[in-house]
DNA sequence: TCACAATCAACTGTCGACAGTCGAAAGAAG
DNA sequence: CTTCTTTCGACTGTCGACAGTTGATTGTGA
């Protein structure tokens, strides 16, 4: 896995693009054997993969038996994962695998867009060839997933090649934002999992946007970005209706 | 108060703009008498009060004394915070207030004129009458805040208003992060207090904005936007400097 | 007086426990 | 056989406790 832990607590940014001004650690801190973010990224886990469902009770007493641990850590756990949207508590009741609807898809992906876009300007302000360079790389990575079939892994690396793009952008807090915002879409694309776009097609779309950064041509960058997000967006809500359709009736 | 528990767990929507298709519930939820959205409540007071400052230490067995709780809801409520960046944990020494930077808050008000910018079309597009009246008697709010020199809530009205006009857009995702984001902005407003600028003038500078907004120019309400939040981030970031440099030296 | 080591109080991470609550299963009434 | 009531198991909210750690304080030697 590519990506950072997504719990919310990044330690360390993807190396692969060097955007922010940092001094370029050389070593990352040890990722301190935290107990909570452990067992948040098991919960994650287990709804990215679709073992728990959109709407299952995630029950912190039995998770705490299965885990080995003491419920404590476990609450705190489900805390962080509520404050991400992945999971809501009802008083009294429990946590519960946070169910969207169509319309918080639509938004998600409508905030997506104002992130993708907004960061397209300083994108093409700081861009470098390593980053282009960075970025081509992973759009291989992304055929090379697209031909091995491995569509959950397709779906983390576009994930990644927009985070990429938006690390570019060089603002921290939006690169915050939009992890939590993959790692709640994600969740809601693993529900469909397997019969995504065809995957080879959906990495060949990347390239223009790539161009058009490279050109450092912001308005092309942008429509490219908007086209590309929107059909997204397209895709995802019509994945979303034909899965959840069949069980409404 | 006037704004919504800003703990992220939102319970309902600002009353005053009827942007969200939802029925307009007649009786909020009664606010379950959660312990730890009370403690979360408190601390974020503290923080936004200035009684704790960045940097400081949380210390959770002395909190829980003093709020005569056990540990163990203290520490989910400082979880919470601390996914929404008002406070960080550093395994085993304890919560601390998060002290932002320059480049956090040049970062946040990027953020904040993303998203702002971004739901000017959708606003335009579903402004009413209604809510061209709700946001003017908001500025009328504002300005009984200048006169009556209660900088405090002048700074939770003025947000209030943004708020507003981004629940016009109706994208409810788009909300949640800028609750979040007005939550730290607001903590680090804190810091300076009293000396802000002319109250009475940031409330008319909010005018041209509800103009545009009315004559559902987007470009104009981008502008004026754009213009306005220009300002306001200068302010912020030159106050932030005037009030770490001596403490620097 | 200063540098360094031993000491110690306070705090964190985690655990197990108890009371109250919720929802489902079992049982009674029609 | 259905519907309402009762019962019961499992779970949540909160608590106090214990072990290990941290930062500061005190004490020691030069």
């Amino acid at each position: 896995m590519d990506s950072d832990s997504t719990t919310g607590r990044t330690f360390a940014a993807s190396p692969r693009v060097a955007a922010d001004p940092v001094p370029a650690p050389l070593f990352a801190a040890l990722e301190p054997k935290d107990l909570v973010s452990r067992i948040a990224d098991q919960v994650l886990q287990a709804i990215s993969d679709g073992r728990l469902r959109p709407g299952e009770k995630v029950a912190e007493a039995r998770l705490a038996r299965e885990l080995g641990t003491s419920r404590a850590p476990v609450r705190e756990a489900l805390r962080l994962l509520e404050s991400q949207g992945l999971v809501i508590a009802q008083p009294r009741r429990g946590f519960f695998v946070h169910a969207h609807d169509a319309t918080e898809l639509a938004a998600a992906y409508d905030l997506r867009e104002c992130l993708e876009l907004h960061s397209a300007a300083a994108a093409v302000a700081r861009v470098t060839p390593e980053a282009v360079a960075a970025l081509r790389a992973q759009i291989a990575l992304l055929h090379r997933m697209a031909l091995e079939g491995r569509s959950q892994d397709h779906v983390v690396e576009d994930f990644a090649f927009h985070r990429m793009l938006l690390a570019l952008g060089g603002n921290a807090r939006i690169l915050r934002v939009f992890d939590q915002l993959s790692a709640e879409l994600r969740a809601g694309i693993a529900l469909v999992g397997k019969m995504y776009q065809d995957p080879a097609e959906i990495a060949e779309s990347h390239l223009p946007i790539i161009d058009a950064l490279e050109a450092r041509d912001v308005a092309r960058l942008r429509a490219e970005l908007s086209e590309h997000l929107r059909d997204a967006r397209e895709v995802a809500l019509r994945l979303y209706r034909d899965a959840t359709a069949p069980d409404g009736l």
